[in-house]
DNA sequence: TGTAATGATTATAGAGACACAACTACTTTC
DNA sequence: GAAAGTAGTTGTGTCTCTATAATCATTACA
């Protein structure tokens, strides 16, 4: 059965997960306002933040990605049409290549990354020790 | 100028938006799961749920939906054609149509939103006294 | 009362996101 | 060294999202 107390916090952690959602999704949605500052969707600038770390295999891209084969082929084409990234021989298997982004790629990246992280005005708000509350616990389940 | 401090916070709230992003739209992302439950978009899900609460206008759905009329039509059309949503007359202004949730209607969005607000393990199993620093500081976040 | 504004719809079209099958080029294995 | 497996690509097709323009019905305004 249930010991009393676990239904308050299934509850109160429901009503967290909401509120969470609805802060990161619904409220201060960046997707389109990143994907209108650097000209491409969505998508493409999901795969600049995964290649930007460093180079990777196409299969590694794809399993980061949750994508299959082909349409990371796709996605790594146009990359490389816009002159952000590049196909490299594999070191070692001859079958498998690296993609990396160019210098290009690494500025489009990086612009991405501040237009998505930076924090919006109403947590910026909040008296510092929540914020730092929030630090914790989030860290904290990250870990 | 800037007062010391303010970039220590700066860092921190850049932290822990980062971390939010990656634990709502990375880590525990559920659209496709819930997309894939209910055999439908996840903009029908979204749709759902905005009509939920109670009947609204086709504008007041579009504008909610940050979606245009044409798009909003498309939208309804294919609840009324699944049997979730119907369309009635306004009470007061004949050229307006209200939308509202059929009985089944009803049923799917309690479907999706129990799949949605399902708190992921990783948050029910913090300390209980984390979990409720989180429910009041995001409480504080959604004003 | 005629003109403008508003709510919704229809038609059309383009872009984006994937999925599947078939194929080439290598590598591993027996 | 032949068969089987793996990395990537190409080709094709479907579904979804969304914008634009034109149209119809109703209401508000002058």
């Amino acid at each position: 059965m249930e010991r009393p107390g676990d239904d308050a916090t299934l509850e109160t952690a429901t009503r967290v997960w909401q509120g969470l959602n609805t802060l990161v999704a619904d409220r201060h949605n960046r997707r389109k306002e990143v994907a209108d500052a650097l000209g491409m969707s969505f998508s493409r600038i999901r795969a600049l933040r995964r290649i930007a770390p460093g180079p990777l295999t196409l299969r590694e891209l794809a399993q980061r990605m949750s994508a299959d084969p082909p349409y990371t082929t796709v996605i790594v084409d146009d990359l490389v049409k816009r002159g952000l990234a590049e196909r490299v021989a594999h070191p070692v298997d001859r079958r498998s290549k690296l993609v990396r982004l160019t210098a290009e790629g690494k500025a489009a990246a990086d612009r991405a990354i501040a237009i998505l992280t930076v924090p919006p005005d109403d947590l910026l708000a909040l008296p510092r020790e929540d914020i730092e509350a929030l630090d914790r616990v989030v860290s904290k389940l990250l870990g």
